[in-house]
DNA sequence: TGATTTTTTTAGATTTGTCTAAACATTTAG
DNA sequence: CTAAATGTTTAGACAAATCTAAAAAAATCA
């Protein structure tokens, strides 16, 4: 078994080659992990020996079948707690991070099938992401970023692709929540703002904000 | 705050003191904790520096009063855990310790308040042990050990002062389980052994397991 | 292409918690 | 009350995860 630490890389590993599926770069990781580049060499290395990342010097990483495995499990770890904290404890959707952050280490492969149990077998977490099973098979829907549609385009929102609490209070305070129903009146031509109708109401939000939030049809 | 094993000794001297009300022998932590004597010089130490304990070279420690509050909140959330895994999750009372030795240093007071809530703020957790309040308060209900009791005495199981598994599954197997009536019917002479009527049946306890069941009237 | 910049790795040090072996203090027993 | 036994501490080392500074490789660009 891996070290909290250990984990965490394997969890940020998987993220960044989300995006890119090229090879994980050193500075990437280190950005990510707040620390230097120098310490991400010394654990690629050390994670490398545990055959849970391909490494070759200076080429980056990727994740091997095994690492990618452990990522995942992590992952269904973080997103079932945060299920728990806001389903059964009444946190908000920006509070339950970094208690997550925490909880997704506790290795306990029985607590955790308990917990999905407990949850009636979530799909998605507070902020719309997938949970995979515990074979680490994702439901994967298709959504388009709400930056992307065009007027008179609607749809429901299915998640964000941020999860800062600032970001997400923005959004709760917009009345942006998870299923509500959108439809987009106009799109300003300035600087990519998009106008839309939720709820009968009509609110902008700008086009950064617009593309970390996922709609489906 | 305190890492992960600052809070273990905490943990272990707390409770190393409550038999005995003197200062904690080195060898007895080193042993609790499954370390060396030396190792626990070293942490004795470090505690000492951050004013958690009192410490006289070869005299043995004492928690300071910072040092027992914060044993008290980290037993504090080991026992709501316990409610939690028992209550929510239905693990049997044998299966929870080493999980909630794990979630015991989760580090969030909201989360812990919050926990306590929905569990509908429990006074003990599965082996009858109290649950202090988030000031350190324990509700302290007087007990006698089993061992202790007389032909004819009886009274409600209402604790357990040994958390083995095994321990607890012999429990369970002869039905002396939390808030069972029991009535002592015979003490044999020869070892000890407890003969009582539960539920209607009759059985027998060696003394050593006797011992270990509080009883309340 | 060759020089400069960026990225990555290595070398050596630091901190935390542990260890063994040896020294030292305290307690117990003859 | 000394001597042996027991308990505790110190000294020095180690593994994990980090750091800074410097070296090395790769990428960029003029």
């Amino acid at each position: 078994m891996q070290s909290f630490t250990e984990e965490n890389y394997l969890k940020i590993i998987y993220h960044l080659s989300q995006n890119n599926d090229e090879a994980v770069q050193t500075n990437a990781i280190a950005e990510r992990m707040q620390t230097k580049a120098a310490s991400v060499s010394d654990m690629i290395k050390k994670l490398a020996e545990k055959q849970l990342i391909n490494y070759k010097k200076y080429q980056g990483v990727k994740l091997t079948i095994t690492g990618k495995l452990a990522a995942i499990n992590i992952i269904r770890k973080h997103r079932l707690w945060e299920v728990f904290l806001v389903e059964k404890l009444n946190f908000k959707w920006d509070e339950v991070h970094d208690i997550a952050e925490d909880l997704e280490h506790i290795r306990s492969a029985d607590l955790i099938e308990r917990l999905d149990e407990f949850l009636s077998f979530p799909k998605s977490d507070p902020h719309g992401d997938p949970i995979p099973d515990k074979e680490g098979n994702f439901d994967s829907i298709p959504f388009r970023k709400l930056n992307k549609l065009k007027i008179g385009d609607e749809g429901l929102i299915m998640g964000v692709s941020e999860h800062s609490p600032p970001f997400l209070r923005h959004l709760e305070k917009l009345g942006l929540t998870l299923g509500r129903k959108v439809r987009i009146t106009e799109i300003i031509d300035f600087d990519g703002s998009v106008e839309l109708t939720v709820d009968q109401k009509k609110i902008i939000v700008s086009r950064e904000v617009a593309k970390h939030i996922l709609i489906r049809h």
